[in-house]
DNA sequence: CACCTCATGTAAAAGCCTTTAACATGAGTT
DNA sequence: AACTCATGTTAAAGGCTTTTACATGAGGTG
């Protein structure tokens, strides 16, 4: 915030910091319209500069737009790391950790969730954007890998990127359709949050995991044949019909 | 396609047809270019009218995208409810079809899916595509619904709108991450179709169904806890590791 | 059949965006 | 002090959107 012209207005004729200035811009403009509604003239007025200053910063519209979906995905990695924070206290705590951290990415910064998954701009139209995306997924992948090793023997288990893809899914499924505070779609009988945790548990328990609570680190000896014993009410959706 | 010029490039003043010209041009343009790329413009060229005839039809270039997103939304409904089959020959058969028939309409008509779902149009821009959308939601919802009537009991259940609401997370987010063909951002070791129908099958074996292969409609009178007896590889995944 | 009228098109114009080209400034270097 | 190159500015071309005033002609009326 310390670019800005000295105190009132002035500015010589060198802005002095227009890239980032640019950027921020952009991204308040796409907070407030949508990646389809903002321009590079809006944002170049908004920076105090005239509509051809962007040009000396940004080929076209198309690169900041893609610059911020890059951005994006390295403030995504770095939420996703903090989120996983390397599997600690267990490794399902931390992923499902991890899965709502995905849903809170999207709600607090759906300018850049946008940018990166609705504006339009192909994920390879840049290698810096192609990798930047690729290190946020990687952090899904590790997660999936380590709870692949959790998985108890003697069940069919899918290869880890597999399950790295189907939580990536799914969050994405419910980020992109419910998971906006102001974009809102759509209406919904729940929280993003706890849709996505129960659809984490009973995809964990159809890969033989034990879901009643918090398991721990060790691998059960044989899978959970049947809900604990009597039928007292287990999972995150209430009491069973 | 009978509405067309007379032969040779001839119309009259009155073009005759030109909303619906129009959105078979709009759809053609973003079929090409994208939802951002498609211009009011070019569909009036297209259809061989002026800039402003358009407006004769549509509110704007949004309204135009919104008609197009509910018609989407209305196909889509009637792929799915085919799909759906009312549950024929089998309930989980017919609920992996439907699956599949999501896929299907986002790779087969990727115009119409990125109306529906990428296009920024608010869903409830209209109470029309608002209601398209319902409609199309209902026949999943439905489907859920028959299949949470099979659900062995014994096990914790969530609502039949909650497993609804998850299937179509995870199939949207599949179509979204890995779906068009062309559009395909993100390479994948393995089919979109492949991709769903593991998770929805470890989704189900989570809630108990058996999953070793096709299941009839009879209730199983407990949960399976165990994989086939002596380790023969089963599910769509290939041999346990 | 002559006449009316209203939906549907056209033309023209204002206003905004994008993008490029030619020119201006001034920060950092030598 | 002089140079130079990155960074801004102005001007202009070309599009798109949207509105306004006007034109056409299809269908209904008497």
């Amino acid at each position: 915030m310390s670019w800005q012209k000295d105190r009132r207005g002035e500015r010589g004729y060198h802005h002095g910091n227009l890239k980032e200035a640019l950027l921020q811009a952009a991204l308040d403009l796409i907070t407030q319209k949508g990646p389809a509604g903002f321009t590079f003239a809006d944002a170049a007025r908004m920076a105090g500069v005239s509509p051809a200053a962007p040009y000396r910063h940004f080929r076209d519209r198309e690169e900041l737009l893609s610059s911020i979906a890059q951005r994006g995905f390295e403030q995504f990695e770095a939420l996703l790391t903090q989120a996983w924070d390397d599997g600690r206290p267990d490794t399902v705590t931390a992923f499902e950790r991890v899965g709502k951290a995905y849903l809170a990415f999207a709600r607090n910064e759906p300018a850049f969730y946008s940018a990166m998954f609705e504006s339009g701009v192909p994920v390879d139209s840049s290698p810096a954007l192609m990798a930047a995306s690729e290190r946020a997924f990687a952090i899904i992948r590790a997660a999936a890998e380590r709870l692949a090793a959790l998985a108890p023997p003697g069940m069919p288990r899918p290869p880890a990127m597999m399950m790295a893809l189907h939580i990536w899914s799914m969050s994405h499924g419910i980020a992109s359709l419910f998971g906006r505070g102001d974009a809102a779609r759509r209406k919904l009988p729940m929280s993003p949050e706890e849709l996505l945790e129960a659809e984490v548990l009973i995809y964990l328990r159809g890969l033989g995991f034990p879901t009643d609570r918090r398991p721990s680190d060790q691998k059960p000896s044989r899978p959970p044949p049947v809900p604990p014993e009597g039928g007292a009410p287990s999972g995150p959706w209430g009491t069973r019909k």
